[in-house]
DNA sequence: AAATTCTCCTGAAGGC
DNA sequence: TGCCTTCAGGAGAATT
C-alpha cells in the first residue's frame, strides 16, 4: 500500500537510474490499469529522453521534451529497474526500455494509472485540484483550522481529501490524529487551532521519519524487487486493534470511517 | 455545495 | 489440505 513516503522513496530509487535515459520502446501486457494506459504510449514516448522524475501529491511524473507520463501506484503499485531483461511475471504490466535500462511496472491489484499529458501536467484533472504538499510550509496548523471551518465531515476524511492536503492516506491519518489527541469521528469544525496545530506537525514529523526511515532501510531499486516493504517505522495504532495504547495502555479500538479502517485511543483521543 | 457511497482488483487471512 | 468468504485500500465517479 504506497502511501507518500513510499512513492517519495521510490523516487528517490529510480531517478538517479533514468535521468537522460533515452526510451527504446514500451511494453504494455496489460493496458487495463484504473484507466487505459494510453494505447500509443510506445509511439509517444519512443526516443525521448526522460528530463525529469518528480512527485505531486501520490503521482509521479516522468517530463519528457514532448509532455509528462502520469504514474500513480495504486494499492499494489511497484517499479523496478532491470539491468537485463528479465521474464516477465504474471501482475508485471508495463515495461519501458531505455538505452541502458528497463523501468518495470508492477501492479497485481491494477489500481494504478499510467497515463500522458502534453500539458502543464499542474493542470492535468486529476492534478488540478490537489492540496499542498503536507511537507511544505504552505501546509499549517493554521492552514487546517482555516480550511475546515463549516466542514462537518470527521476531521479525519477531511485530512484523507486531497483537495485539502495532498498524499494523506489512510495509514498516516490514522497515526497522525493518535500523535495529535484528536478524535478521528469529531467533526473537523469542532477542531479547534491548537490542535490543527498539533495535527500538521505530525503529519510532517511521521511522513518526514518515514521517508527518512525508507531512504536508509531501502535498498537499490535496480537490485531488489522495488518494494520500499513497510517500513521500519513503528505503527502505533494502525493495525494494532485491541493492543494497549503505547500511552496509556487501555485497549485500542477499530472503527471504520467512510469504509476504511481506524483505530483510535477512547482515552487519548477527544 | 457538501457528504457519503460505490467502484475498480486480487492476494491474504480467516472459517470450517 | 483446500475451498469459500471476507477484507483491505487510493481516489475519482456516482449518488444522496
Amino acid at each position: 500500500m504506497p502511501e507518500l513516503p513510499e512513492v517519495e522513496t521510490t523516487l528517490q530509487g529510480i531517478k538517479p537510474y533514468l535521468t537522460d535515459e533515452i526510451v527504446l520502446n514500451v511494453a504494455v501486457r496489460h493496458p487495463r490499469l484504473r484507466w487505459p494506459i494510453p494505447s500509443q504510449l510506445a509511439n509517444i514516448l519512443r526516443n525521448q529522453p526522460v528530463l525529469n522524475v518528480t512527485r505531486r501529491a501520490k503521482y509521479l511524473l516522468f517530463s519528457f521534451p514532448l509532455g509528462t507520463l502520469i504514474l500513480h501506484l495504486g494499492m499494489s503499485g511497484r517499479l523496478r529497474i532491470l539491468s537485463t531483461f528479465v521474464t516477465p511475471n504474471k501482475h508485471d504490466h508495463v515495461d519501458i526500455y531505455f538505452t541502458q535500462k528497463i523501468l518495470r511496472f508492477t501492479d497485481p491489484r491494477r489500481f494504478g494509472a499510467l497515463l500522458w499529458t502534453e500539458d502543464d501536467p499542474s493542470t492535468h484533472p486529476l492534478l488540478k485540484n490537489l492540496g499542498p504538499e503536507p511537507l511544505t510550509q504552505n501546509f499549517s496548523g493554521e492552514y487546517l483550522f482555516t480550511r475546515s471551518r463549516n466542514k462537518k465531515i470527521a476531521v479525519k476524511s477531511f485530512i484523507m481529501d486531497s483537495k485539502v492536503v495532498a498524499g494523506v492516506g489512510n495509514i498516516y491519518a490514522t497515526e497522525a490524529l493518535f500523535a495529535a489527541g484528536i478524535h478521528p469521528k469529531k467533526a473537523a469544525f469542532k477542531v479547534d487551532l491548537k490542535h490543527y496545530q498539533l495535527l500538521a506537525k505530525a503529519i510532517k514529523r511521521i511522513l518526514r521519519q518515514a521517508i527518512q526511515q525508507g531512504g536508509t532501510t531501502l535498498k537499490d531499486f535496480a537490485k531488489t524487487d522495488g518494494s520500499p516493504g513497510y517500513f521500519s517505522i513503528k505503527l502505533k495504532v494502525y493495525g494494532q486493534s485491541g493492543n494497549p495504547c503505547v500511552k496509556c495502555k487501555s485497549r485500542l479500538h477499530s472503527i471504520r470511517i467512510n469504509q476504511r479502517s481506524t483505530v483510535y485511543c477512547k482515552h487519548c483521543q477527544k
